[in-house]
DNA sequence: TTGCGTTGTATACCACAGAACATAACGAGG
DNA sequence: CCTCGTTATGTTCTGTGGTATACAACGCAA
């Protein structure tokens, strides 16, 4: 299955919504974690995204609430004494959200194709 | 699959991306279209949504656009004179979007099963 | 002819999301 | 001690999505 230039999946969008309506988990969200993991610091995978530093902390502050356990852990300090981590918890649950992508584009790629075919 | 008040799949949305970046088709609109459908009307639709005229309007001004044909087509006047009627292109389009729903919640239901379990 | 319920616009307002900017506190390294 | 790069937080601004409101044009029925 195809991707875009940020590593979604074409066509459609999947959004995983909380126990209240606001979406827990989604592409944005996802792709936070995983550059977090990369980067070791919410500054410089918001960096990555175009995103402001503000922004990617107040996802992170509603990762955290939103699940049973911490999602991104932090030190404050700079020059590789702070940073971000990412718990196994972050990881299990971005992968899943990924893992899910995949199924639900593979499960209607057929239906998706002919539905697209009807776009101008 | 359980749904909620709105008909909607809990635990998960899912969009369908117009080749340009916007949605095309989505809860929303599938609703809309639906509703439209059922009453012959397109501000009869809104009143059931508890959405602004406007807004309907707009969404099926966009819905119009985006396809290859049209998918509401409508008459101006009242009173059974004029009205909104849902095309044979926009009935298809509301249940393959619903099809596709179903079989998206269907695919990935034991994964996000236990994903919600992780949620507080 | 009058009234009602539509579609179709225009305009004004408002609430909110996110950006932009500023600043503090902090930790490691030089 | 100083600087750099973080986290963390506050403040302000702006764009925009949506509502609210008003109104014109219209068609059918009474």
């Amino acid at each position: 299955m195809r991707k875009d230039d940020k590593g979604r999946y074409r066509g459609l969008t999947l959004r995983v919504l909380g126990r209240g309506r606001p979406p827990a988990m989604g592409p944005g969200k996802a792709e936070l974690i995983e550059r977090i993991a990369e980067t070791g610091s919410i500054s410089a995978a918001a960096r990555a995204m175009g995103m402001s530093y503000r922004r990617a902390w107040q996802l992170v502050e509603a990762l955290n609430a939103a699940y049973r356990g911490p999602v991104v852990v932090t030190a404050i300090g700079g020059e590789r004494g702070g940073g971000a981590r990412v718990t196994p918890l972050g990881r299990r649950l971005a992968a899943a959200f990924r893992a899910m992508e995949r199924k639900a584009s593979a499960a209607i790629a057929a239906d998706l194709k002919r539905f697209t075919r009807q776009l101008r």
